[in-house]
DNA sequence: CCATCATTCTAGCGCCGCTAGTGTTCCTGT
DNA sequence: ACAGGAACACTAGCGGCGCTAGAATGATGG
């Protein structure tokens, strides 16, 4: 077994940083982003500051990484929809909703991937997988609709379009009461 | 001349507000938000800090009084675009293209309007004036296509799509390339 | 000319993200 | 078994933030 030492330290060091991760976004989820300070991350997870920084270069670092986190999580939940249905109307209207609801049930997080400026690679080849696979789920519930227009193009349209009404809403610029018959509006234009 | 001094201090106090509100815009938009800090904003208007707390109750609402200005200047562009042109077709891409330019153009502006949370009214009558004819452009501009859906609610779902478009786009997680094939595409699917 | 009152300033509070430098602990080679 | 050294986590502190209490300054009216 050599090397066994070095292995169980990495193995230890790769657990605290997930710790670091989980614990940021548990804190953000239940308090917001204002209460992630370095200084109460530390005491969460029971380490003083500098250690974050040796596993992370900087506080967006660490958003990043749960940001990366967001991305898996909604794109197995926008395939498990498109999974499960059938109708090309009804897959888009699902994953619409699907999208919505995410950033509706953890709006911290939907902050983080989406509209919080983190330094991730996001439209290039080099963008996390996970990201790659969300986009890859609008992109295959948009297909059918594509007619002449550019699958990838009006993909991004259509999901800029969701992320429009999540956004402005969520700031207090669209009547909460609403959404729905936006969403199915939206939904409406873009399948046909 | 009875109040005369009264009136020319006050007079003076109102002089100074613009002042803070001018600097505070001109700061944000040279050098963005994070560089508009009170102390920085002080020296500009060679106060002492506090003073800016006697006019506002603190920074957000300094914010929220640029992102008013900003509504009656884009609405101002938009009201020039709709009168400009006939057909309803033109008309509601030259909103969409005015809009998409100015938060281009001016994007401390746009974001501190839309996106920043400020404690503004918005979706109430209680809105500032701007602010409701920058939306009334946009649903004078949509009207002609409105067809069976709620005027109100598809004005706000095409605002969303423009916010999305230009939001996403700002944040890195569209590529800049495509804007002007994806603004098309908006207008399309909003136009028959 | 002085008392009064409004106004503006200096100084400082408690936070923030981040880091230099110090101590401690544990592995290694003899 | 033990000294040397590297790896590690800690304490303490930097500069900057939004904001405010209380001192100093100035103009006003008797």
């Amino acid at each position: 077994m050599a090397m066994s030492i070095q292995e169980r330290r990495e193995r230890e060091r790769a657990e605290r940083e997930r710790l670091i991760v989980t614990a940021a976004r548990e804190l953000a989820e239940s308090e917001g982003w204002d209460a992630v300070t370095t200084r109460r991350l530390a005491t969460e997870i029971e380490y003083s500051q500098p250690v974050l920084y040796s596993h992370f270069k900087g506080k967006d670092a660490i958003m990043a990484a749960v940001a990366v986190e967001g991305c898996a999580e909604i794109a197995a939940e926008m395939r498990a929809v498109r999974e499960s249905a059938t109708d090309p109307r009804q897959v888009l209207a699902g994953i619409g909703a699907a999208y919505a609801a995410f950033a509706e049930r953890r709006p911290a997080l939907y902050d983080v991937m989406f509209t919080h400026i983190v330094d991730l690679p996001f439209a290039t080849p080099e963008a996390p997988p996970a990201l790659q696979e969300a986009f890859g789920e609008f992109r295959e519930a948009v297909r059918p609709f594509a007619g002449d227009d550019n699958l990838e193009t009006l993909t991004e349209t259509f999901w800029s379009g969701l992320h429009g009404l999540i956004t402005l809403m969520r700031n207090g610029r669209l009547r909460r009461e609403d959404h729905e018959l936006r969403l199915a509006i939206l939904i409406g234009r873009f399948s046909n």
